[in-house]
DNA sequence: AGTTATCACTTTACTACTCAAATGATAATA
DNA sequence: TATTATCATTTGAGTAGTAAAGTGATAACT
């Protein structure tokens, strides 16, 4: 029989998670007709536009190439803008683009809260944020 | 300026963390010839085996075509074992399989516990656990 | 006995990602 | 002014996942 580490069970436990709550998520945002991760590059870029792909892509965790066809499909649909000067493209939101995530936006948050408030008090939730943004920030060190 | 709140801060870092932490663990993995995808499989079929596919689909949270797809790659490589009985397919592990996991077990687990090895305390790890534990088994609760 | 239902698994068509090579606009150099 | 370098972005080829339709072996009716 194989022995776990205290800190393997924790790695599983939240990788299964983030993919189970991710897929509800997924399901969840259907009705705004968005992805998860449509959501979430729409939420970073409406923070800190104008915002270069690349420093979008760092921020998503996601490579170059897949933001560039990610932002392709959004420019489409017509949520986001680039706008090029010189050799970079500056992202914005569109109106249209904005009005969306306003929609999807507090029904998103309440979505993702609650997860945490079914089954945790605000005590422990705080402990939980404290202690995984630690684990987080590390782990961003080492990504680089 | 939008509100978030504690739970979305609290999803978006484990996002984040899980994401970044999967992409160095394939990383390491290399040197044993797996992904991180591939080394849960095995680990699965090494506690659970002889388990059926639809099991071991639910085990990962995969949907059955990928795992259908996961093993017959597993298959190829001689690391698995698929033995029909009426519908079902049992899986187990070759010896070749067996071989290759317990090479990369200790060292892959070691790699996952560095990451909360650095930042928290055995105490602070055993809270995380706690924690998360309940979060998650709560979502594989709604995933049904 | 012949038809239909069931059920685990496979396959098809599609999506979205990765890495790495290509592109294209400008800057720097000769 | 022509050539080369730089660098953000795009694109080509490949991988791995999904949902849903298809397959095939057996069970269960009629």
């Amino acid at each position: 029989m194989k022995k776990n580490t205290l800190g393997s069970l924790i790695w599983l436990r939240m990788m299964r998670f983030t993919h189970e709550s991710n897929n509800l998520s997924n399901e969840f945002l259907k009705q705004f007709d968005l992805t998860t991760a449509q959501f979430d590059v729409l939420l970073q870029i409406s923070i800190f536009e104008p915002i270069t792909q690349s420093e979008l892509a760092e921020k998503v965790t996601v490579t170059q190439g897949g933001i560039s066809r990610m932002l392709t499909r959004l420019e489409q649909e017509q949520l986001i803008a680039r706008h090029q000067d010189w050799k970079t493209k500056f992202i914005s939101l569109t109106p249209k683009g904005n009005e969306k995530l306003n929609n999807a936006f507090e029904a998103q948050l309440a979505f993702q809260s609650s997860f945490f408030d079914e089954t945790l008090t605000k005590e422990e939730q705080k402990i939980l944020y404290k202690l995984i943004s630690r684990v987080q920030k590390s782990s961003e060190q080492r990504s680089k």
